[in-house]
DNA sequence: GGCTACCTACTTCAAGTGTAGTATGATAAT
DNA sequence: ATTATCATACTACACTTGAAGTAGGTAGCC
């Protein structure tokens, strides 16, 4: 698997966000904020094709696509390069988010997953 | 502040390595895993400059290479367009980790951190 | 004083990304 | 059938990134 580009990721999101078979038509609509051209749309759709990351299946006059790699995957590969790109470690790559001031909420948040991690399989 | 790709990020780990004033032939050491020709380093160099990264120094015939920002600084602002992209959470973050399976030695070094975190400024 | 070695600055080049225009083919309306 | 419409496929193009070659200056060496 290959780290995507953003504006690709964006459509991955849009994708996972609808589930499979969609048509361009809604992904336009979740894609509005980003203010591009229809064509532009298609443009990444296609390279995701290229890629793998998407099928395309007709559907009478236009096309419906789906995510062949899902978000959850595709969250495990990223996130790991990610550290391996620069953090070496979960613990340097929270650190640094402590230095740019995490939410106290984030914080909590993120407690309680390591209590459910820890306490998932016995300490 | 932008992200930095893949070649230049190293570069400036390298720099990070070494402190302030690092002569090329420095550099060329600390890189030689990447097996890049001399002229490649100085490519990088010069991109980082521009983009502000670092400070070119002339020292007698030779450069000498600085860092403008810190490595800390970067990781900060880095690890928040990590989230950003991708994940919008620490917590969705880590638990993208564990899903890829984290190691039970980075899972207690990030305990530890968050014990240290939490505990530091009174829960 | 000309050759050699070394550096750095400038140039190149292919592949990848961001963004969209044009061409083509099917549809629907008249 | 003819045309207006609309989606899709193909093409374009500028900018960035990954990688390195060439050219030109300075310094030591003989």
């Amino acid at each position: 698997m290959k780290r995507l580009p953003d504006t690709e990721l964006e459509v991955m999101k849009a994708l996972w966000a609808t589930g499979p078979d969609t048509s361009r038509t809604v992904l336009e609509d979740k894609l509005t904020p980003f203010g591009w051209a229809a064509n532009t749309i298609n443009t990444y759709l296609a390279r995701l094709a290229d890629k793998g990351f998407v099928a395309v299946r007709r559907e009478g006059k236009s096309n419906l696509y789906t995510p062949l790699v899902g978000r959850d995957e595709y969250q495990a590969f990223d996130s790991r390069a990610v550290l391996d790109r620069l953090y070496g470690s979960p613990r340097n790559f929270v650190a640094a988010l402590a230095r740019e001031g995490m939410g106290r909420d984030e914080l909590e948040e993120l407690q309680a997953l390591l209590d459910q991690l820890n306490g998932g399989q016995g300490k």
